[in-house]
DNA sequence: TATCCGTGGGT
DNA sequence: TACCCAAGGAT
């Protein structure tokens, strides 16, 4: 295709910049790449296996590698294997899963796991196949194609959008600057080693190029940025100003009957904690709006706790109101909800903002013993 | 294109 | 405290 003479664009890199070398970050990667349980020593003839790279592949979407590396653990030791993963029950997935957040990656890692494992338990060694798998969009078939089977696929998630933007000096904001951040990495991909490189521009972005503070003197492509040489780089790159968090107020039962076991309902499958086991209560309502007052689950002694749950989404903050009781063994839930053995195990099955509600109750229940 | 969807750590 | 941010995807 003729190229057409194109607008000079004051942030873009003129033609005689030096290009920065994707054979010098490697040479960084060989040295310091962090050593990450899904992941084989830099320049390794072996690939990683593919289960284990998509398996972190979709922990680590908008998750850091510290809260990861013990689910990852605990998932590729109980089922080591797509099919076996694939052959585990909805619940026991989703359970696994809690406190991990974005519960939608566990639905969706399990339909993909059951459609691999249907096709015979490999993954396609291919980005367009694997895009079209559930939960599996542009970074993470990019990614997965990158490192676990060394196809030259240009990943671009949140580190690399920086370490451009930084790189070339580009200081028109996000997200309109994603197309021309990822042509700019794009540009970069090398044909050799693409996997071992995909990670060290991540790399570099995680340890070095960081959003705050950015370690240039360690950066291998520091005689390259453009951003350094302005001056620029801490403050790239720009962002379009986000909306104010809402604040919402709501209403939980924490139930506890005598034997030990909690009070708890499966939620709705879509939505917020779609398709997780949470606690009984009303709807949560804009905190200038009357609170809505719902009846209790089961018949019961319902007191109102002192101590009220506090939680942040992405899209709001949350402030629930305890109401605790313990209940016989004749108590008979309603409207959904059951008794689920050993209330503190099942606590840590649970999302986070009713993990802290039971936390919050618990206590005060065993404390208040059964004859209150 | 914009909104929805969790959580925990850093500053 | 408040805000930012993270190996994003689905709709």
């Amino acid at each position: 295709m003729a190229e057409a003479p194109q607008e000079p664009r004051p942030d873009a890199p003129c033609p005689d910049a030096p290009r920065p070398d994707p054979a010098a970050l490697l040479a960084w990667y060989d040295r310091a790449a962090r050593r990450l349980p899904w992941r084989t020593p830099p320049g390794a003839a072996a690939r990683p296996d593919p289960y284990a790279v998509w398996l972190s592949e979709i922990m680590l979407q908008q998750t850091t590698v510290a809260a990861v590396i013990p689910y990852f653990q605990t998932f590729i030791r109980r089922w080591p294997t797509v099919a076996e993963l694939a052959a585990a029950p909805e619940d026991q997935v989703m359970a696994a899963w809690a406190g991990l957040g974005y519960y939608a990656r566990a639905r969706n890692m399990l339909r993909c796991a059951r459609i691999v494992a249907a096709a015979g338990g490999r993954f396609p060694a291919d980005e367009a196949a694997l895009r079209a798998l559930p939960g599996i969009g542009p970074y993470t078939a990019a990614a997965i194609a990158a490192i676990a089977f060394d196809i030259p696929a240009t990943v671009v998630d949140g580190n690399v959008e920086r370490v451009m933007a930084r790189l070339f000096a580009a200081t028109d904001p996000l997200p309109a600057a994603k197309p021309r951040l990822r042509a700019l990495a794009a540009g970069l991909t090398p044909a050799r080693r693409p996997g071992d490189y995909a990670q060290a521009v991540m790399d570099l972005g995680a340890t070095v190029c960081t959003p705050r503070k950015p370690d240039c003197p360690a950066c291998p492509w520091r005689e390259d940025c453009a951003a350094r040489r302005l001056g620029l780089a801490a403050e790239l790159p720009r962002k379009a100003p986000r909306r104010a968090r809402p604040h919402r107020r709501g209403v939980v039962f924490v139930g506890l009957r005598e034997d030990g076991a909690l009070l708890l309902e499966t939620r709705p499958p879509e939505g917020l904690l779609g398709g997780m086991t949470g606690l009984p209560g009303g709807a949560w309502r804009e905190a200038a709006e009357p609170l809505d007052d719902p009846a209790p689950p089961c018949p019961g002694d319902w007191r109102r706790l002192t101590a009220e749950a506090r939680h942040v989404f992405t899209h709001f903050a949350l402030t629930l109101e305890i109401r605790a009781a313990r209940l016989g063994p004749e108590a008979a839930p309603e409207g959904g909800a059951f008794f689920a053995p050993d209330a503190r195990a099942r606590a840590a099955e649970l999302p986070t903002v009713f993990r802290k509600a039971v936390e919050l109750a618990l206590p005060e229940l065993e404390a208040a013993g059964p004859g209150r």
